[in-house]
RNA sequence: GCUGGGGUGGCCGAAUGGUUCAGGCGGUAGCCUGCAGAGCUGCUCUAUAUGGGUUCAAUUCCCAUCCCCAGCUCCA
């Protein structure tokens, strides 16, 4: 490949089109997503984005770019005082709680790791540089509750990314004390001043005694890392207004540079068909799944096996069903690792072929992992017709081990699967004396010991090869 | 209310102005197997929310209706 991802076409939410991708430096790519509010642990539809976003990123770079992804952790907001003050302990110490879940949420998922994580409190003097910009510049004003606010009538293009017109916009029936203090409705705050509900919880800046606003942690961290104009930015749909409206209001304001490039939003997800949503009883985090028994490899195919601009409807019927699908794949490469056969029928490199490129240029089009995986499917399902006719050689399975590998670079779901695990004596002898009974036509005792095996969580599977045995995973 | 995205087989989900509308899961029959599992093959009855319209032809385009979801309320 001369030049990486040549031919990548993604949906940018600026122009609700397809475009295709042209990074700003040749090769690299500057990707910023919205990271989590460590407040609580993060749900199932948190991790929808995070994990399309995982696939974005392992996509461009199974296309060779170099891909610098900065994630930030909010940790300061209304959310995260209040459960401080609730649990009574300091801010930090509540967040850091929550951050660690959630280092340990998405390693379970097979989330590749960010290259950097800012926390908006440690990015405060970035923050309020920012605002004193924005204020030198007039279209940041000090109201009457002295807290700052950015005034939208001065950003022309305010609305270009949600679309929606600051005129007809609703004035809403939550009319907090503070709207007061603004000049005009819709103008959001980029400092807040300090009030006593807020506790402990302030800085004394050369803006005054308060916290930032939310939006302006992700205008100041993503400009400190990754330059005033960048590649991508992801989230969630719910964040493209007023979130990502207000971070391009704010940065293109200050920099009179564009922000970003592309944007791409993920839909969210209901689940069993309604709003995910605590009162209704079917509000999910991971570890909830997680401690019914589910696999977190099976939520990870699951929730990234729907497109990412489509809402998905989450249910335990589904979840099962993903869990299948992987074990699908994970058998093939069992069935690939026994293979003895020594002469090369050549049958399998076209079929290599066909699936690189289909699943390629699936991908290519704006991340069609359906299509992506039906190639991948229909490419196990020939290798399997191939491999019952013993048509595929040592050599061939090789090839086609590493071609599924490389694509689950991408996919994150097989993993490293193993048939020559050393199995614990105690079970070696089992498995010897199954063996032993199966010889002497013993049916009734090898089929007890292969149930006693399986309530230890061995499978065994007689094949022409021999007898082959795996752990269950889920 | 305004704005936007959707409604595809038993379930999840691709795709498309036109030969048989992917793939996965589930079910079922057959092959294989001592049995089971894995795998392969067939089947899963009129599958494209409803009613109109445009067209030689629509699931795909247009209109209306119903339903779901989201934004307008610091939720991915």
């Amino acid at each position: 490949m001369t030049s990486a991802g040549t031919n990548i076409h993604l949906f940018n939410t600026l122009t609700r089109k397809k475009e295709k991708f042209k990074p700003l430096t040749d090769s690299e790519v500057k990707i910023y997503t919205c990271g989590p509010t460590v407040y609580d642990y993060a749900h199932i539809g948190n991790f929808r984005a995070f994990i399309f976003e995982d696939l974005l990123k392992r996509w461009l770079i199974y296309r060779g770019f170099k891909v610098t992804h900065v994630m930030n952790l909010t940790d300061i907001d209304d959310k995260t005082i209040k459960g401080s003050q609730k649990q009574g302990i300091p801010l930090n110490r509540f967040t850091e709680f929550y951050v660690e879940a959630f280092f340990e949420d998405i390693k379970k998922l097979n989330i590749q790791a960010a290259d950097k994580y800012p926390k908006a409190t440690e990015h405060i003097p970035e923050m309020v540089a920012l605002i004193k910009t924005l204020m030198t510049k007039g279209v940041a004003y000090k109201g009457e509750d002295d807290s700052i606010y950015f005034s939208v009538n001065k950003f022309s293009e305010y609305g270009k990314l949600s679309k929606i017109k600051v005129g007809e916009l609703k004035t809403g029936a939550r009319v907090s004390q503070d709207e007061y203090a603004k000049e005009e409705a819709r103008d959001f705050a980029l400092w807040k001043a300090w009030t006593p509900e807020d506790g402990e919880v302030f800085w004394e800046t050369e803006l005054g005694k308060g916290r930032p606003g939310w939006h302006i942690e992700c205008s100041a961290m993503s400009t400190k890392y990754l330059g005033a104009t960048f590649d991508i930015h992801c989230g969630g749909i719910d964040n493209m207004f007023p979130h990502h409206e207000n971070e391009i209001a704010q940065s293109e304001a200050a920099t009179d540079k564009k922000f970003v490039n592309y944007w791409m939003h993920n839909e969210h997800l209901q689940v069993e068909g309604k709003k995910m949503a605590k009162r209704l009883g079917n509000f999910y985090t991971l570890r909830d799944l997680l401690s019914k028994g589910y696999d977190p490899i099976a939520i990870r195919y699951l929730l990234m096996s729907t497109h990412y601009r489509q809402q998905f409807n989450f249910t335990f019927e589904g979840l099962e069903s993903a869990k299948n699908a992987v074990d699908r794949l994970r058998n093939f490469i069992r069935r690939l690792k026994e293979t003895k056969e020594q002469e090369n029928r050549g049958k399998v490199a076209k079929f290599v072929e066909k699936l690189e490129g289909d699943f390629g240029s699936a991908m290519d089009d704006d991340l069609n992992i359906g299509t992506a995986i039906a190639a991948l499917f229909d490419f196990v399902r020939e290798i399997n017709n191939l491999l019952d006719l013993n048509a595929v050689s040592k050599k061939e399975a090789k090839v086609i081990e590493d071609t599924i590998s490389k694509l689950d670079q991408v996919l994150g779901v097989i993993g490293k699967v193993e048939n020559r695990e050393t199995l614990p004596s105690e079970v070696e002898v089992l498995v010897q004396k199954r063996e032993e009974a199966r010889k002497n036509k013993n049916w009734k005792e090898a089929d007890a010991i292969r149930t006693q095996l399986k309530a230890m969580g061995i499978i065994l599977e007689d094949t022409a090869q021999g007898v082959r045995w795996h752990k269950d995973k889920s």
